[in-house]
This record gives structure tokens, C-alpha cells and sequence, in this order.
RNA sequence: GUACCUAUAGCUCAACGGCAGAGCGCUUGUCUGUGGAACAAGAGGUUCCGGGUUCGAAACCCGGUAGGUACCCCA
């Protein structure tokens, strides 16, 4: 055993500690019983694909994937989100699913980004996505799904941002800017809460917009007022441009479903400034943000009906959502939003050499019943193994004395308060419960 | 991909170019069946890596790596 190996892991990529995992796993583990209460079916695909199958409509963001050629050759990608397997997926096995299909999909994607708090160049996306309806009904249930999803994280004051893709195209045109070019302008616009209106205006002129135009375009993006107001607002800009009609009729068709699936009303504003940097969004988009930390978006999502025919030759019509659960756990341990276990373990089964097998069947019966138990491996003393039990966050312990069972009684000791009783046998697991219960109850 | 800041014990951080330290944590003991307090003792270092300047480098210079921050972009 001379030389070793330097033990490191990629820049962007990180182990998650068995804390950080519980918390991460009772977060995901909430989302998923959101999106299944709303219907969604779950889904995996393969982390790699053929390059082809990821670059299609990505636009800028194919600098951003890793990619490579495997042994024969092929070339190669991880995937850079979950939405375009989704279409891969739906275009291959259109014979497999019927439509409307509803699937959500928790799982690692990868972009060669340069990290910074809460941005991992391996990270972890919570989908739920709708595929095969047009209406924006099926728009207002992603977002109402996602508002659900959120509120059931702690994260209740995360609200959803919303826009429509042709709202922005009409802008675009409004200030003077081509189809092609217009992407720059949805950049631009959606700076303004970051960097503010007059450095916004410089920079549209910058890119070609003329004085008034970009006048025109701050006007419209920086007046403050209920969603209605801004709709109404749009509408007398913009409701010459046929893009910025159909965007507004859509928008406030959404609003009404919105309204109808009860979502409530502080979980999303209407944001016309809005944009949304992947290109395959055609329709309304939206984006959860949090005031603080400062991080950006938690989430995203929108329509994208051209997504699935760019593998099928004929359109399907999509809308979905996507949650970042590294910056939504980021946000939670920042506020404390979530109460959470340090351990699985509900109760420390301490070791006493004369009392094994009787601790061993004890510990048995507690795990038919549903109770985690740690049985202590230790040879050391009872105190040192109560303190190594507390260390980990084991809320209990079970302290299986000879005096004890002789009696068919056992200890348990609350491991936080110190407070100790002695009972029967028989009655430790209802007793168990009964106290798991109560702490549970006193936590959320 | 660009710019700036940072890297010293497990953690948080000190140390004028001159012996590498503190607090917390950890181990052991005071304590024979019970942790947390107190006291005492102890362990723990390639000062991120490589080179350079210097009689002498944790410190100064160059390169690399990693982390952070701001751009770009984004979950």
C-alpha cells in the first residue's frame, strides 16, 4: 500500500451526505405526491442519448452539454433537461401511451455551466408534463400543479411568474427587431428586474430598437398593476400585432382557468417582462421565483407544441413544468422551511453483552411494526452508546437492562429531554408509536 | 467562456518575511447500568498542488487545481 490515489470528484458534481439525502429525498418525495395527486404517471429515460436527439432545438444551450463519442464511435450526450426525452419518448411510443399523456420524471440532467450558489453542473429536475392537448386548460393544470407542489415544499411564498412567448415576439416587433434577432430581445427584457429600466432602454437601443420603440416596450414592461390591468394594458399596446393578440386571448383564457381550478390567487401574477431562455417554448411560460436567497428561478416551465413533431413530422401539442431541487432545498435549509430527521433511525437498540438475543427479538418485533431500530453494534459503554445514538439524531433509545427483563419490562429513554421510563414488554411498541406519533405532530 | 476574491487542525478562523496557534469538536479519565455540564489530560498539520524570489516563505511572485462572487446563461 504505497502510493494512493487522490480521492476528488468532478468541478460542479457533489456527494450528498446522508443528511442532505433525507432532506432531499422528503422534498422530492413531497413533489411526487403532488404530481400524483394531480394524475401524472411516472417515467424514466436513459441519462444518455444520441447528440442528435438533444441539439434539435437547443439553440444556445448546446455549448452547454456534455458530450463525447463512446467506443463505436456514436456521438453521445447527457441529457440537458427532461423535457426533450419526453418528446423523444412520446414520438417513439406514440402506439404505447394514449393521449393526453400525463407523466412526471424526478431525475439527474448535466450542463457544463460554470457553478455558483445553487448552479451544479449535475443536478436534479422534479417534470410533470402534459402532452396531447391544446387548450390552455391544460396550461392552467401545469401551473396549478406547480403552485400545489411548492406550497407542500415550504415554499409558500415562491410565486409564479407568467408571460406568453408571442407576447414577447410582439414586442420584438413592436421595437423594430426581426424574427431571427428576437431572442436578443427577450434577453434584454428579462433583465429588468436585475438590472432596471434605464439600462434595459440602453441596451435595446443598443441592439437596434429606435427611441420610441423601446419607450413603447419599458411602458408595457414595467407598469405594475393586477393581472388585468396588465392584460388590459398589453392589449391596447399590442392588440394590433397578431402575435400579441393571440398571446393576450391566451393569457386571459389561462387566468380563467386558473381561476376555475381554484388555484389561489398569490401563487402566480401575470409578467410581462418574462422570457425564458429555451428556445422551444411557443406559447405561455412561467417561472417560480422566491424573493430571497438570491438565485434565480426555482422552477420553470411552458408550452411547447413543436417540440414532439421535430422527431414525429406532425406537431403534438405539449405543456409542462420543471422543479431545481438544488435550489429549492438551498431556499429551504436558508429558512429553515422544513422540518427534518438527521437519521432513519426512529429508536437506538442498545448493546448489552448478556441481553443480545433478547434486544435482537425486541428489535424484530418493532420492525414488524413499522418502527426503524438501530441495534448498536458497540462494545462500549452505555452512556458513550446514548451519546453516539443522540449524535445521529435517533430520537430514542431502548436500553434492554438484565434488571429490566427480568421483569419482561425494558427502558426507554427520550434521548433529547433525557426522560426515561420503564415498561412492560408488550406494551414498547404501542408505546413507540404512540410517542413517534406525538413528535410528528408537534413538527409540522 | 470572461473578470474578481479566497484556500492554514474535523469546523470557524488567527499568526509583521523569523519556533504554526485559539475556540469549538474529537479521544481518554474523574463516572462498576445511562450521553449532554464541569474539570483534567491527550490526539490531530505536505499551511491546496507545482515552481520561483529570499539567509529564511503559511505570508511575496508565476502557473495549476478547487471553492465563492459578478457577467453570460440558467433549475
Amino acid at each position: 500500500m504505497s502510493g494512493s490515489r487522490k480521492p476528488q470528484i468532478l468541478k460542479g458534481f457533489r456527494d450528498y451526505l446522508p443528511e442532505q439525502m433525507l432532506l432531499r429525498q422528503e422534498v422530492m418525495q413531497r413533489i411526487r405526491r403532488v404530481f400524483e395527486s394531480h394524475g401524472f404517471e411516472p417515467l424514466d429515460t436513459p441519462v444518455l442519448e444520441y447528440m442528435e436527439i438533444l441539439t434539435g432545438k437547443a439553440g444556445e444551450n448546446e455549448k452547454l452539454m456534455y458530450h463525447f463519442q463512446d467506443a463505436g464511435e456514436r456521438e453521445i450526450g447527457l441529457r440537458y433537461d427532461l423535457t426533450v426525452p419526453l418528446a423523444r419518448f412520446v414520438a417513439m411510443h406514440q402506439n404505447d401511451i394514449a393521449l393526453p399523456f400525463k407523466r412526471y420524471h424526478i431525475a439527474p440532467v448535466w450542463r457544463a455551466e460554470k457553478p455558483q450558489r445553487g448552479r451544479f453542473r449535475e443536478f436534479w429536475q422534479c417534470d410533470a408534463d402534459i402532452v396531447g392537448i391544446e387548450s390552455t386548460l391544460a396550461d392552467a393544470e401545469a401551473v396549478s400543479t406547480f403552485v400545489d407542489a411548492y406550497r407542500a415544499i415550504g415554499l409558500t411564498n415562491a410565486v409564479v411568474a407568467i408571460n406568453h412567448r408571442k407576447l414577447l415576439e410582439a414586442l420584438a416587433l413592436m421595437a423594430g427587431v426581426p424574427g431571427d434577432r428576437a431572442a436578443g430581445v427577450f434577453r434584454i427584457i428579462d433583465k429588468l428586474d436585475k438590472i432596471g429600466a434605464d439600462k434595459v432602454r440602453t441596451e435595446l437601443l443598443d441592439f437596434g430598437a429606435s427611441e420610441t420603440a423601446a419607450d413603447a416596450v419599458l411602458r408595457i414592461i414595467t407598469t405594475r398593476g393586477t393581472n388585468d390591468d396588465l392584460l388590459d394594458l398589453a392589449e391596447s399596446e399590442l392588440g394590433g400585432i397578431e402575435q400579441g393578440r393571440i398571446a393576450i386571448n391566451e393569457l386571459r383564457s389561462l387566468v380563467k382557468h386558473l381561476q376555475a381550478l381554484g388555484v389561489p390567487a398569490d401563487g402566480y401574477r401575470i409578467d410581462l417582462a418574462l422570457a425564458r431562455g429555451i428556445d422551444y417554448y411557443t406559447g405561455p411560460v412561467w417561472e417560480a421565483q422566491v424573493e430571497e436567497p438570491k438565485i434565480g428561478s426555482v422552477g420553470g416551465g411552458g408550452r411547447y407544441d413543436g417540440l414532439v413533431g421535430t422527431f414525429l413530422g406532425r406537431d403534438i401539442p405539449a405543456t409542462g413544468i420543471s422543479l431545481g431541487i438544488e435550489r429549492i432545498v438551498e431556499v429551504i435549509q436558508e429558512f429553515d422551511l422544513l422540518p427534518t430527521s438527521r437519521s432513519t433511525a426512529q429508536v437506538a437498540m442498545v448493546n448489552i453483552e448478556e441481553t443480545i438475543s433478547q434486544a435482537g427479538e425486541i428489535a424484530r418485533e418493532l420492525r414488524a411494526a413499522g418502527i426503524n431500530i438501530d441495534q448498536s453494534l458497540s462494545s462500549k459503554s452505555i452512556g458513550q452508546q446514548l451519546k453516539y445514538a443522540d449524535r445521529r439524531g435517533i430520537p430514542y433509545a431502548l436500553i434492554p437492562g438484565t434488571e429490566e427483563l427480568a421483569n419482561n419490562q425494558i427502558s426507554l429513554k427520550n434521548l433529547s429531554t433525557g426522560d426515561q421510563i420503564t415498561i412492560d414488554r408488550d406494551l414498547a411498541i404501542g408505546k413507540i408509536q404512540q410517542l413517534l406519533n406525538d413528535q410528528k405532530g408537534d413538527s409540522e
